[in-house]
DNA sequence: CCTTGACTTGGAGTGCACTCGAAGTTGTAG
DNA sequence: CTACAACTTCGAGTGCACTCCAAGTCAAGG
């Protein structure tokens, strides 16, 4: 649990994470990332513990969590290990969420692989009619 | 293919399809739906082959298609069957994006999963600590 | 000394997909 | 005749998640 002393700066975070700097920024003013350490100069520098979080952050925001459970999230994982039970439980409600969601993707998934099939045939059928 | 004439008013359509009045005028409005049959009073006037390319459309939206996107393919169809190329080339790229977002969706599902497990560890450990 | 470039801030602007408001028309019920 | 409900249009407003801009600071290079 070595807090890493920051040492990154916030163009390489960018880079790293595939987040713009201005969505860093912005991720940090809303409260979803801590106030992150600042070098002599005034500028940020991230740790490597940094990047992990902000990638957890990404893998959120990719299943469709919103910028406000996040911020919910986030200020509960400050808070520390008594609020693990809370988090657990938003963990299992994203997780139900997800599982619904992929269930629904699959559905759909097969209505657009029977069109393909469909209209292939058509577009077949087409194509004999009136041969080159 | 018999064109069923209209005979469902807006708000019934709003309740067989699950989009709202106002996203019903909106979706004819940007051409996602073509202009729709009104009745003397101007009332516009559904068919049931019209319920049928609404939820086709809510399919398309729900795999995460945008609507600049449903318009071009929405302009297709109504061109004739002479598109269909296009269209199937249009749900071969949909496909693949719906099927690496499943992908990206189980991957995430499964640090959720882990993190649930490891976070519940966590817990029980604590609650063996401080016991009641 | 001057320029360049990477950073800083606060606040404004953008794009998307709706969502709503205001004012008007029409048809039915009391 | 009046009230009401359901619809109509056009345009404005909303919420989300960024995304960008202007003006300023600071360190290094020429």
């Amino acid at each position: 649990m070595a807090t890493t002393t920051g040492t990154l700066t916030i163009k390489e975070v960018a880079a790293a994470t595939g987040l713009s700097v201005h969505t860093l920024r912005y991720y940090e003013r809303v409260g979803l990332i801590h106030a992150i350490d600042r070098a002599d100069n005034s500028h940020r520098r991230y740790s490597e513990d940094d990047i992990g979080w902000i990638n957890f952050l990404k893998k959120l925001r990719a299943t469709g969590m919103s910028i406000h459970d996040m911020q919910t999230y986030a200020h509960l994982q400050r808070l520390g290990d008594s609020t693990l039970p809370q988090r657990v439980e938003m963990l299992k409600a994203l997780q139900q969420q997800v599982e619904a969601h992929i269930n629904e993707l699959n559905e759909h998934l097969g209505l657009i692989r029977y069109k393909i099939e469909y209209y292939g045939a058509m577009i077949e059928a087409e194509a004999l009619e009136a041969p080159a």
